[in-house]
DNA sequence: CCAGAGTGAGACACAAACGTCTCATCTGCG
DNA sequence: CGCAGATGAGACGTTTGTGTCTCACTCTGG
C-alpha cells in the first residue's frame, strides 16, 4: 500500500533532515518498524533517501498545483504557494540538504521542472511590476527555497511555532525586516 | 602553523558542504595532502568536523566584531553585518548543514554566544522602530542565518555571482521581494 | 481451530571507511 | 655531503553499517 510506504517515508524525513546520516536502524524506529520489513519496503538506504527525495518533489509539486501560481496576481499567487507549501516544509528542508540526490537524473529533472515553474512565477511577477528587477528570478526562487526549508526546520526543533510560519514566511520574504511608515 | 591547519579546514569545508558525508581520502586530496599528514594534523573524522565548525564560529564572531554590530543604527549594522559575513559564507552553510556539531556542548556555547549578539541586534533595531515587530527577533535571526547559508551554496555551485551576493542578501532581507512604488 | 501472510528479533557475511603503522622519498640546513 | 624532520604511498587490522537469511510469533480470514 502506498499509504504504508509514505508512513515511512515521513518517518524517516523527521529523522533524516536532523541527521542524514542517520543509521538504518534508527529510521526503522522511527517508524515504528524493524529493520527487516524496512528492508522489505525499500530495497537500500540509496533507495529510501531516493524514494524521500521523489516525495518531497512530489509534495512540492502538488503544492504548486493547489496554490495554482500560474493564476491571477504574481503576489497572491506567492502568498498561497507558501500556506501550500509551508507543511511539507520539512520535507523541503531535506530536499534542500541532500546535494546528493541531484546526482539521480531523475530526481534532478523532476527538481528542474518545479524549480522552473518556481522561477517563472517570479519572472512573471516581475514583468507585471510587482516583483523588484533588481534581484534576479533566480536568487529569488533560490531564497525563497532557503527560507521555506529554514522553516522546516525552525518548526522540527521547535524554534517556531507552526502557526506564526507562514505569517513569517511570507512578510519576511516580501516585505523585508524594515518596517515602514504606512504609506497609504 | 595555525596557517596551515587552517587552509586544510578551508579546503574541507569547500568538500563537505557540498557533501557531508565526503570520505577522508577525498578532503585530503582536496587540500593538497595526503591521507596520512591529515591524520596527523587532525586526531580523526570528528575532531576535523569539530574544527571546521569552530573556524566557521570563530570567523563569524570576528565578522560581528568587525562590523560593529552594537554600534550605530540597528540597520547600518547589519549592512555591515552582511558585508562582513558573506566572504564567510561557505562556513555559514557548513554549520547551517551540520546539526550534528550542537552535540559538543563547547560548539554549541560559542554558537549561542553568536546567536545572542544577532538576535540582540534585531532587538535593538525593533526597540529603535527599524526592523519590524511583527516578526519575532529569533525568526529574524533564523532567517538571516538561513540566507547567508543560502547564499554559500549560491556561490559555491555558481548559481550567484559573488559580487551580487552582499547586495542580494542584504536588499531581500531588508526590503523584501515586493516592488513598492517610490515612497519619498 | 487451522492455514497463511506478515512482522520482529537476531545471526551472519560482506563491504567500506577509518585509524595505525611502516618505509621510501623529498626538503632544508649545518 | 650528510642528517634530521616532514611528507606521500601503501599495507594492515578493526570497526561499523549494510544486506541477506532464518526462525518464532501474531493476527486475520476461512
Amino acid at each position: 500500500m502506498a499509504t504504508d510506504r509514505d508512513s515511512v517515508l515521513e518517518a524517516a524525513v523527521g529523522v533524516l533532515s536532523r541527521r542524514p546520516t542517520a543509521h538504518l536502524d534508527e529510521i526503522a524506529r522511527a517508524a515504528g518498524i524493524s529493520r527487516a520489513t524496512l528492508h522489505r519496503i525499500f530495497p537500500g538506504r540509496e533507495a529510501l533517501i531516493r524514494e524521500v527525495g521523489a516525495l518531497g518533489l512530489r509534495r512540492f509539486s502538488t503544492a504548486l498545483d493547489v496554490a495554482q501560481v500560474e493564476q491571477g496576481s504574481a503576489e497572491a499567487a506567492l502568498r498561497r504557494l507558501v500556506d501550500a507549501v509551508v507543511p511539507d516544509a520539512a520535507l523541503c528542508a531535506f530536499l534542500a540538504g541532500e546535494n546528493q540526490l541531484y546526482d539521480d537524473p531523475e530526481i534532478n529533472d523532476l527538481w528542474e521542472l518545479q524549480d522552473a515553474r518556481v522561477r517563472a512565477l517570479f519572472l512573471r511577477g516581475q514583468q507585471e511590476g510587482t516583483f523588484r528587477v533588481e534581484l534576479s528570478a533566480g536568487w529569488l526562487s533560490e531564497a525563497f527555497f532557503d527560507l521555506v526549508a529554514g522553516i522546516g526546520w525552525a518548526v522540527q526543533e521547535g524554534r517556531l511555532a507552526p502557526r506564526e510560519s507562514a505569517f513569517s514566511l511570507a512578510e519576511l520574504f516580501l516585505d523585508g525586516a524594515l518596517r515602514r511608515p504606512d504609506t497609504p
